[in-house]
DNA sequence: CTAGTATATATGAAAAAACATATATTGTAT
DNA sequence: ATACAATATATGTTTTTTCATATATACTAG
């Protein structure tokens, strides 16, 4: 059972961080959307995405050749307003609207049926 | 300014999370009722605390011998809402009771008439 | 169907950096 | 002198990062 120490262990780095809040916003993403949005190497977010999965608090599911992740929908009910929390925090900030950004203009996102 | 990944990194240690908890409860207490309750070694709460003062997240104020600790009350906006849930997620941990028990028992609390 | 190839993701190993803790010492106020 | 608190040093541990490679799925040509 993630504890809050576990949790704010997760968010206390910028790559996890960003990670998190991209998939408390968008729903579900795979590492490839996720290396576009944050701009970095595939391995490095392949990490942290196994550290957030090992505490519990992400899931991964593999949908063909992509693994798609998602923040686990039964963490501690105390988990939740800190999540909504974290995204208002970190919203503001610059860096995630870049994230954004660069997710919004990847081409050829595997959910897109040009690319299917 | 405190960013969200510096606040996470302050709350990601067990020794700081429940220093900011319990500060963040009882408004403000000196480094002695810390390391009573948190039942440590000086050094180590002293370490911390210092870490959480210089990341912006405590303020200090010392009063003849003491040194008190507080939230800084200049946070940026973001920051209350997510202490408020922190303490919220920490309050239902058997570790806080017991913290909050060794401060009520501490006999010679500095705030106490008996022992100015 | 099979072989070959491309894409997506994970992981082993190694090096560097950051972090936490203990002991000892120093500073500050009464 | 005594109580409270901060810091220096040394040490051990954890974390982060990178490169290279492994695995899994999908696609294409024969």
């Amino acid at each position: 059972m993630l504890t809050p120490v576990q949790f704010f262990k997760c968010l206390a780095d910028d790559t996890r961080l960003r990670c998190v809040t991209l998939l408390h916003r968008e729903g579900k993403l795979c590492v490839c959307e996720l290396t576009t949005a944050l701009a970095l190497s595939q391995p490095k977010i392949s990490r942290h995405l196994a550290l957030l999965r090992q505490s519990g608090l992400l899931l991964d599911s593999r949908e063909g050749q992509w693994v798609y992740y998602r923040i686990n929908p039964d963490l501690p009910s105390w988990a939740y307003p800190l999540l909504d929390d974290v995204l208002k925090a970190v919203q503001a900030s610059e860096s995630f609207g870049a994230d954004l950004d660069r997710l919004r203009q990847m081409d050829c996102r595997p959910d897109m049926a040009v690319c299917g």
